[in-house]
RNA sequence: GGCGCGUUCGUCUAGUGGCCUAGGACGCCGGCCUCUCACGCCGGUAGCACGGGUUCGACUCCCGUACGCGCUACCA
């Protein structure tokens, strides 16, 4: 049996952009991993390319982390504080023999490329400047001469386990002696990664599966410098519709995105947790806390998951409908000022009702403000089809007219008493309830989709409805006008 | 091109040789509930990429083919 091992992972994402969908979901893995195992969840900014990396960047991913719940351990590292760190390292290989130094330009080398293409062969570093005589060598590098240092592959091949995907063997046949130590002294990235995940003493490596090639690269870095391997866990790209890496292309990417969008973070953990993997039951809807006590890496699958928003929005509108309306406040509110609506809602009693009374028929924040606006702002135009299917009948204006003088009168103001004037207002037309309440929801709304009626009105109040009542008479009687004008045409 | 990885309904997935007449979820379609919408409930639609083995028996194991994705940079 083995002892437990301290498990330390880490999210290392590369700060030339939001934080994407995809790393989202390998940020996830990590932390539920960790979380699950009581380690350390870790970060690490990848900004060794300077001039692709931006400090922003650096900041959007924290707080997209943040909101998504995933909080780390321990301060971040960033690999451009660790420059002379890996320079040492590179000392290290030379002075074993490992490495050597390349002096050849990156013209020198495009041409070399080219020429292989054009020949149709594969290109590999040709090994130049391992020939070099030490007194050349020594000569270039006092003169300054620009330099990479370069990997020395060895002979054979590698074979590792990963996690999910199993046994992997690639011959060294097809690894170039790959640059370790850019010309500018900046280290690349294959060096940079097996550094830092040793010096931070790393245990598994979770990372997206396009990572597996380049493995057996990282793994004969850990034996030049005699560390142990960590455990590798390649997981599965996430693609977009059209089945192609989840990308720009796809439009929404950002998680950043998906809060404008009205996404609730939980949801959207909820639905990339469950791409690539699934828990041992059928279960779909899972809380954080229910993921961590789930997740295992044997869950995870080898195949690509396509992101699909349309389920998203379902699992979205799942949470939504479980929030409680306080939950949901701080969010909507921000919704609604963005969208202008906020100063109806000086009272924050009325909007947890506004909240309670829409929140189930709602699958994103941003319906709050496009699906409710009545709620707030008398309806300047009504629905099209509503008119030809609800104010059709002659009486509709005489029917609102008395009801209006019936809602004027009703007290105490509440549903039950507005309930019991609109049937009473029926009986005596000899109508059914729905004959009236369906001009009567076009009227006060301008559509004919609301929460219920009754609720509907005693939120506007005695004063609105009874306003939006004459208003809507007053639209009939244009609209008949203009039919009588019509007709007298003819 | 070379190398690596992958392939169950349109999508997310269950399934580790007989329990599979392949189960669930989203979507879609129909119905019920109902003051509308939404929710909920009931029902339906649709899939093991293909071809060879192995086996008494393959979605499950092996091999090939096809297709897809990834890697192949002084990017990460």
């Amino acid at each position: 049996m083995l002892m437990p091992k301290l498990v330390r992972v880490r999210f290392a994402p590369s700060p030339t952009g939001y934080l994407h969908i995809g790393g989202a979901r390998t940020a996830l893995f990590n932390f539920l991993f960790a979380r699950h195992h009581e380690g350390q969840f870790l970060l690490r900014i990848e900004d060794t390319d300077v001039s692709r990396s931006k400090e922003e960047a650096v900041q959007q991913i924290f707080n997209s982390l943040r909101w998504l719940g995933l909080e780390w351990d321990e301060e971040p590292v960033y690999q451009s504080d660790r420059i002379h760190r890996y320079q040492k390292i590179c000392q290290d290989m030379l002075a074993k023999g490992k490495a050597y130094y390349c002096f050849c330009t990156q013209e020198q080398l495009d041409k070399k490329r080219e020429i292989a293409r054009k020949e149709k062969r594969d290109y590999q570093y040709d090994r130049t400047c391992l020939q070099l005589l030490d007194a050349v060598i020594h000569e270039k590098l006092s003169k300054g001469v620009p330099r990479t240092v370069r990997f020395l592959v060895p002979e054979g091949q590698t074979t590792f386990q990963d996690m999910i995907h199993g046994k992997i063997t690639v011959q060294h046949s097809q690894i170039d002696d790959f640059i370790l130590l850019r010309s500018d002294g900046q280290p690349v990235y294959h060096l940079a990664v097996v550094v830092d995940d040793h010096d931070m003493k790393i245990t598994h490596v979770i990372r997206g599966d396009d990572h597996l090639s380049n493995t057996p690269k990282q793994i004969l870095l850990y034996q030049a410098m005699g560390w142990p391997l960590p455990s590798f866990v390649h997981v599965p790209l996430i693609l977009g519709p059209d089945q192609k890496r989840f990308s720009k292309r796809h439009g929404a990417i950002s998680v950043e995105i998906y809060k404008d969008k009205g996404y609730l973070p939980d949801a959207l953990i909820n639905f990339i947790a469950l791409l690539g993997w699934a828990p041992k039951k059928n279960e779909e809807i899972l809380s954080i806390a229910d993921l961590i006590v789930r997740f295992s890496i044997k869950g995870i699958h080898k195949k690509s998951a396509v992101f699909d928003e349309q389920k998203l929005l379902w699992m979205n509108g799942v949470y939504m409908r479980s929030k409680h309306p306080e939950d949901l406040y701080d969010a909507v509110v921000d919704v609604l000022r963005s969208h202008a609506l906020i100063d109806a809602f000086k009272d924050r009693q009325n909007i947890l009702k506004y909240i309670h009374l829409m929140k189930d028929r709602v699958k994103t924040l941003q319906e709050f403000a496009s699906k409710g606006d009545y709620f707030f702002k008398d309806p300047v135009a009504y629905d099209e089809k509503g008119i030809k299917t609800y104010w059709n009948a002659k009486n509709v204006k005489d029917l609102f007219s008395q009801l209006k003088t019936r809602i004027a009168n009703i007290h105490p103001w509440n549903e039950q008493s507005i309930e019991k004037c609109i049937r009473e207002l029926a009986e005596k037309q000899n109508m059914q309830a729905g004959e009236i309440m369906h001009p009567t929801r076009l009227a006060l709304t301008g559509v004919s989709a609301s929460p219920g009626l009754f609720e509907l009105i005693v939120f506007l109040g005695k004063e609105t409805a009874i306003l939006r009542l004459e208003k809507a008479m007053k639209y009939l009687d244009l609209k008949s006008g203009l039919q009588d004008e019509v007709g007298q045409l003819k």
